[in-house]
DNA sequence: GCTTTAAAAAGTAACCT
DNA sequence: AGGTTACTTTAAAAAGC
């Protein structure tokens, strides 16, 4: 009986704290990232799935709240990057993948490639570009990615890459810097993938 | 041209086009003398070794040739890496206990070796439609953003192989050589079985 | 979990000319 | 712009924090 009640204590209570702890850093990270709340119960749902695996010991909370919200972002399509999440979290992007690729293979959950189509509307919005270029990048990638040009690329230098070229030919005065910006990655990158871009599209 | 007909058009498709060019990258061994090594005494008769207890409590002490860098622990146990093969890797263990009694360390047994894991690279004969494979290939992962490279983990042999649009790849996890085979085997009938191979040119 | 070793793949990044 | 170097991912062992 005593054996009993032992494991009721010591096992459950504890998980049960555990995962009070893990949502209200949800709570917080759901104002700092202005996500919606479907994303933020399907994150608690990952989260506490990893909880009952036993993913959680000898790990930071907070570092897999952080992975479940990512994966949670990617499950909805909700433009969320890694930095972003890691910003928001003060948790070490690199900890955050790792984390997030464990929940991936350990819960065998499958996600949707990150589409560089959603990606446009961040950049352009944080750049302040035009519909019609937005439009126009568009189609740039509808070809691009059809032309499997994009195959290992990184969803957002390519998003970068399509928006540059669009700003080039409807004459809207933005650099590769207030785009690389605005996309969180180098100018190299967008001038790497404009190559190819440029090869694949004849431009 | 009968036999043209009935052979070609039925095995593209359906059979590996192209044999896969491997290569073997890395081997990693490790070893035992079983007897307890005295590793400053290794680093006054061998200046070139690296020991930084503070840091990590093995000595590294590498090797021309084989090109290797081996770990050696006051335990005796050690572990050798960077051979081109299973042969090397054993050889340079060898060499390198040679070595060290040569230079006065007295060592009374012959190494025990045992291979840990080899890491081949190869190609296959096409570039690979890597997002339709991520859907399709159990236990595989491709994250773009993270890395270019589609991350399959096999179960028979035992293997993790990265696998990249550009149809080459890395193998890693395999114990022996032919391992390394089977696995790249594997993964390439299992290729062209789902159709994820684009064979061009 | 971390520390150290080696090596490949392809992409991205940082720093220098 | 370009070139270099360096870091991302994978596996595995060693002894100890």
């Amino acid at each position: 009986r005593l054996r009993t009640w032992d494991s009721r204590s010591q096992v459950h209570e504890p998980v049960d704290r555990n995962f009070r702890q893990a949502f209200s850093e949800l709570d917080r990270l759901k104002d700092k990232l202005a996500v919606g709340d479907a994303v933020i119960e399907k994150a608690a749902y990952v989260y506490r799935k990893a909880l009952e695996k036993g993913l959680v010991r000898g790990r930071s909370i907070s570092a897999l709240v952080a992975a479940a919200l990512y994966a949670a972002c990617r499950d909805t399509e909700t433009p969320r990057t890694l930095k972003d999440i890691a910003n928001a979290s003060n948790i070490k992007k690199k900890d955050v993948a790792r984390c997030y690729r464990l929940l991936i293979r350990e819960l065998d959950l499958k996600m949707p490639v990150v589409d560089p189509v959603k990606c446009v509307a961040r950049i352009a919005s944080k750049a302040g570009l035009s519909e019609k270029t937005k439009r126009k990048a568009l189609e740039i990638l509808k070809k691009a990615e059809e032309g499997k040009i994009s195959a290992g690329k990184d969803p957002m230098g390519l998003a970068a890459a399509a928006l540059y070229v669009a700003c080039v030919m409807n004459g809207e005065n933005k650099t590769q810097k207030d785009v690389a910006e605005a996309a969180g990655v180098t100018e190299v990158t967008i001038r790497n993938r404009y190559k190819g871009l440029k090869t694949h599209l004849k431009l | 041209m009968a036999s043209r007909y009935i052979y070609r058009p039925f095995i593209k498709g359906s059979v590996p086009q192209t044999k896969p060019i491997v290569s073997i990258e890395n081997v990693v061994a490790s070893a035992t003398v079983n007897q307890t090594v005295n590793l400053n005494l290794i680093t006054q008769i061998f200046p070139d070794v690296e020991y930084h207890p503070d840091q990590f409590p093995g000595l590294v002490f590498r090797l021309r040739s084989p090109k290797t860098a081996t770990l050696i622990f006051s335990s005796g146990k050690m572990v050798c890496t960077g051979a081109k093969s299973e042969k090397m890797a054993i050889q340079a263990v060898k060499n390198v206990v040679q070595k060290l009694k040569k230079g006065g360390i007295p060592l009374e047994n012959e190494p025990q070796i045992e291979i840990q894991n080899i890491v081949a690279s190869a190609s296959l004969g096409g570039k690979i439609h890597l997002e339709l494979a991520a859907r399709v290939l159990p236990r595989s992962m491709y994250e773009p953003e993270q890395f270019p490279g589609l991350i399959h983990r096999m179960l028979d042999p035992k293997t993790v192989i990265l696998l990249f649009a550009s149809g080459k790849l890395v193998c890693t996890g395999a114990k022996k050589e032919s391992e390394v085979y089977r696995a790249v085997g594997n993964l390439h009938t299992l290729l062209e079985e789902k159709n994820l191979m684009i064979y061009e040119g």
